[in-house]
Order: structure tokens, then sequence, then C-alpha cells
DNA sequence: GCATCAGTATAACGGATCGTTATGAAATTC
DNA sequence: GAATTTCATAACGATCCGTTATACTGATGC
């Protein structure tokens, strides 16, 4: 005895309505429709579902008990339903972002529970990586957005991406670092710190190679490297290092009146951080979702982040 | 967006089996089918449900999502399958049975739960009524089954019925009674002791007055009456009283040793235990199996009965 | 890199059945 | 018992389904 599951969830709308036009117009059918499909399941099962001749119609027991898989069914159906409405406004859905460790740390990971809190059913799958890695992952389809400092002439090819941030980086320590009581710390005072090196890889490496060699200087002292944002910070909290990190770093951590910047500028590449993804591939509505609302997070930000900037570097 | 059901249980064949030609193999359809279903089903939704050119066929989080839902409808209506076929050989449904409540309580509902012991999924709904009661119940449908001592000469009109024991009656007491002393009690003596009535309604009231016409007695001493078949049990073991009695309710007892019967002939009228049922109504399957699975465990018990009632009435 | 192969998409077709409107029958309600 | 509601049946057009046959594409082998 195989059923076609439309019919099991027709009897069990007529059940749970407790009549064949009531049921027929819960699931938007002529009432004609249904009494055949009952017609016809009493025929192919060989017993009665429904007891004859009562008005507030009655199933039999095995009548109700068929209904009740019926309804599973229909729940089910709705379920599915409403699960492709939510997928298609970007209420539902997995989104695989993928980004450099500190921004993703430091800024993206908070707006991931920020966005949750407006889309509660968007799953958010992060992982970590530099440009290189980033783009071929894009392309091999392993995420969906990638946020991660490029350069601006960087061309990305089949990559769309939008800037978010200006890519400034600043020179970050403690909030207690004797450099910091100095008016205008010079470039050579940073040599005489211990210093924390970004990880292999990242683009802050090559940012501190460049800084020293502005500065002429062809060998610091690197005490640490290798650890996360928080091993970073950390780390800061409890010496008088020096480290280079993007200002938004620093600024996303103002609140915690831990760490800080150097009054110094330095040199920066043409660089910004942005959001990137397949301009060819179809993306899922929720990452449009999420891009749109990482972006316009950041618009909301930008000018507090200018302010910061300034106030901290050039004492404003 | 609303779905076929069948198409999302097709989807969750081919998740679940990784392949269109499995799935549609596990369905029982041509593969070409489910391919179509498929090329409609993420025409209609407007998203990839699979990831392209990957052989082993990869879902998307939303077909995945969806194909969820699909196995929560195949597994309904296999459950539903399933249900039919156990009702169709009496595995599953509901038996409404109704009897009169000495012989429910001593002899039937122990059976039931023999019975559902290879039939675990046949719900028993037990009721209680006397011959005019449950007649009426059959024809009105509230009950599939009843049990109780019927007028062999009683025309069942409409109602067929099995018998299942001889409707002999007894004088019940408790094993210590002092009757018991005695050889041969004499009908005299029963007018002695205190009288215990049956249940208005009962057939066994009608034979209780029966009883005290062929002695030529008027009147006896009753002391207490309405009570069900644990009541006037707990009421013999504490008194030396007598109370009349379906020989097989005693037979029950026979294991618990505090009630026996006198070794006194009494008057019976032509009468037996038996199963009415609806000739004319269809029965569910496990209504059918369940009346036979009495009548067959009656038939098994029938000569122990019969050694039993040797035994205690005529002493052999 | 090309040939082979398994699996998938497409095409065409016959038929089942679905949903509709129209109408009759049955039962409930007043 | 008449009116009304609800269910069953009939007829019909159209959709969609499942089938076979066939072309296509990605995987696998050397």
């Amino acid at each position: 005895m195989k059923f076609d599951e439309r019919h099991l969830i027709q009897l069990a709308a007529v059940v749970k309505t407790g009549g064949v036009t009531e049921g027929a117009a819960l699931l938007g059918l002529a009432q004609p429709a249904v009494s055949r499909t009952l017609s016809m399941l009493e025929k192919r099962v060989g017993e009665p579902l429904f007891i004859k001749g009562r008005r507030p119609l009655q199933p039999t027991p095995l009548g109700l008990s068929l209904a009740e898989h019926g309804l599973v069914m229909l729940a089910a159906s709705r379920k599915a339903s409403d699960l492709v409405e939510s997928f298609r406004v970007g209420k539902s859905g997995v989104v695989r972002i993928g980004g450099t460790p500190f921004f993703m740390d430091a800024l993206i990971t908070g707006l991931c529970a920020e966005f949750q809190a407006s889309h509660p059913d968007v799953r958010i799958d992060q992982s970590y990586g530099y440009f290189p890695d980033l783009r071929a992952a894009l392309k091999a389809d392993q995420i969906d957005l990638a946020i991660c400092p490029i350069d601006i002439l960087d061309e990305g090819s089949g990559l769309e991406f939008q800037q978010i941030l200006p890519g400034r980086n600043v020179v970050a320590c403690r909030i207690t670092h004797p450099l910091l009581l100095k008016r205008r710390p010079q470039p050579s005072h940073l040599l005489d710190y211990p210093w924390i090196a970004p990880p292999p890889g990242s683009p802050l490496l090559a940012d501190l190679r460049a800084l020293l060699l502005s500065f002429g200087a062809t060998e610091i002292k690197i005490r640490f490297s290798g650890g996360s944002l928080m091993s970073v910070i950390n780390y800061l909290k409890a010496a008088d290092a020096l480290t280079i990190m993007p200002h938004s770093v620093v600024f996303a951590q103002r609140k915690e009146k831990t760490i800080t910047a150097l009054p110094i500028t330095i040199p920066h590449p043409e660089r910004a951080l942005a959001i990137l993804k397949r301009i060819d591939a179809p993306r899922a509505p929720a990452v449009d979702q999420f891009a749109e609302f990482v972006r316009t997070g950041f618009q909301d930000l930008r000018h507090l982040i200018k302010r910061h900037e300034e106030a901290v570097i050039w004492g404003i």
C-alpha cells in the first residue's frame, strides 16, 4: 500500500477541520476533489476511514491515525515553503565568510552576532586566510565572501569588491606605554622596544618591513610572533612591546582601554579593507544581506573611526 | 511557494542516496522522472539546490534543508503504509469490547494483556454493561464486541454470537466457609448465612431469585450489593457470606485460594457465555483477531474448567 | 590527451489523475 | 417538514507524470 502523499494531506485537512468542504478550503481546493480523494483512499485501503452518515464528519481510528501522518507531512510541507521564502529574502541560509584573522576577530565576528539578531536563521561559517588564499577559496566556492585588505590597484579578475574602510596602519601599544608620554615620538624611538611581528603571510608583515626601511633600520627586536589577535593584545597588555596593526583593529579595542596607537604616522600602502564576492556565481540572498549589513555597518562607523584616528595619531 | 510533496520526497531520496539514478531507484521510479523533478524544483525555487558539476551530487545548504523536510514526509508516508498493513492483518487498531462486569474483570482483562503480547499496537477500550445495553451498544457501533452470557434461545437479530463457555452458576464463598465442612450441604443451610446480591441488572440477580424459588424460600439476608468483582471477593474473604457467581469466575480465582464454590448444584438457565458481534457492519481486522484469540483461549481452558467444576461441585 | 564509461539532462509520447463546474443525494437545523 | 448546508457523483479539459530513447557531460583509464 503506497500512498500519494497529497492524499494523506487532504485526509489530514478534512479530519482537522471536521468537514470535506472546510478541509478543501484549507488546502485551496474545490470540495469535489477532496471528496473524490477520500472515496479513492477508502477503496484502496479497503477499510472505512470515516463513520458514515455522521455530519460532524468523524474518522475511524484508522482514519485518524492516517490523518496524523498526513498532518506531519502537511507541517513539513509548510515548513519547506517557509524555508524557501525566508531563504529568498536572506532570512535563512548559510554565509561562509573568510578574512584576515585580526580583522575578523576584532570587527567582523561582533558584526556577525549583531546581524543574527535580525537574521537568526542564518548560519555563518567563518574561516581565516590572507588575500591569495581567500581569492582561491572564493573561486573554488569554498567561501561566499572574503573580508580583507586589498591593494586598491589589485584587480579582482571576476571578483567584485566593495571598499569598506581605508587600510591605514598604526603602531599599537598598551595605554601605559612610555612612548605615549612624549609629545612627538620619533621613529628612532620605536627601535628601543621589543616588537611583536604579525603572522607570516599577513600583509602587516610586509608593512612592518616597509616601515623599517622607511627608518633606514635594518633590524628590530622581534620578541613574539604568530599569535592571534587576542594573543597579541594580551602580550601588549603585559609589556611595553610594539606592533603594527590596522587602525581599525585598535579602534575596535578602544572601549577596553588596554591598547592604543602611538601618535606617529607610518607609511601605508594604497590599500583598503574590502568585501570581495564572486561576481559571476549566484549568491544566496543571505550572503548579500550580510555583505550589505557589514558595508552599512562600517559606513555608519566611518566618521567615528576617522575622528578616533585623528585624535589618537594627531592628537586632535 | 507551494510544493508538491512528492517532489520534496524525490529530492530527499536523491540527497540521501547521493545520486539521481539511485534516488529514483529508491522510490521505484525511472531516472528521467526524478531528473525532471529536480530541474523543475530548481526553476521554481529560483535557487540552486545542487552544486553543479560535481559528480558525487552535492546539495546546497538550501537543497539540504529542503531534503530534510522531504525526508520527514518520506518517513511519514512509510509509516502510514506500515500502519495500513498492520491494520489489515489485525496488528493495529482499536478493539472496543463491552461485557458483564464479573466476566470482564475475572477472565477477559487478563486475556487482553495476553493478546497484546502479540499485538502490541492494538488498543483495547473496555466498558461494562448487561445484555440489553451491550446489544444496543453493538448496534449503535459503540463497541465492536460484547462478551456476556446470553440465553441460548435468544435470537440476536443481526448479531452473530459464538459460544465460549457454558453459563453455569455456583454458590461462592470463602475457602474457610463452615458449609464446606459438610459433605453434602443442603439448600436450607444456605439461608443461614448472609448473602451478597449481584449488581442490579445482572442476570445473576435473576438467577439468585430463581435459586430462592427453587428452595421455596421467600427471603434471604442480603447484606451487601452493588460491588464490583473485587468488592465481592474482598467481602467474601472477610466473612462467611455467600453469593451466586458464574463458575468460570470462581475458576479464574482458583490460584488465589481465597474463594471457592459450595458443592451444591443449583438450577441454571440454558445460558452460555458468548462473544457477540454485529454481523452486517465491517469490523476492523484487529477485532476479529481479538475475538478469535478469546475464543481459542477459552477452548484451551474448556476441559480445565470442566474438571475444576466437577472437582469442586461434585467432589470428584 | 584521448577514449571509455557512468551518470545526468532532454525530448517525445501515452495515459493517469487532478481540479474544475454542474448537479443530485443526504443529513442537519429550524 | 421545509430550508439549508454538506457530501457524493458525473463529465471534461488540462496538467503533469512516468516511461523509453537519446544526447550530453564529467570522471576514469591508459
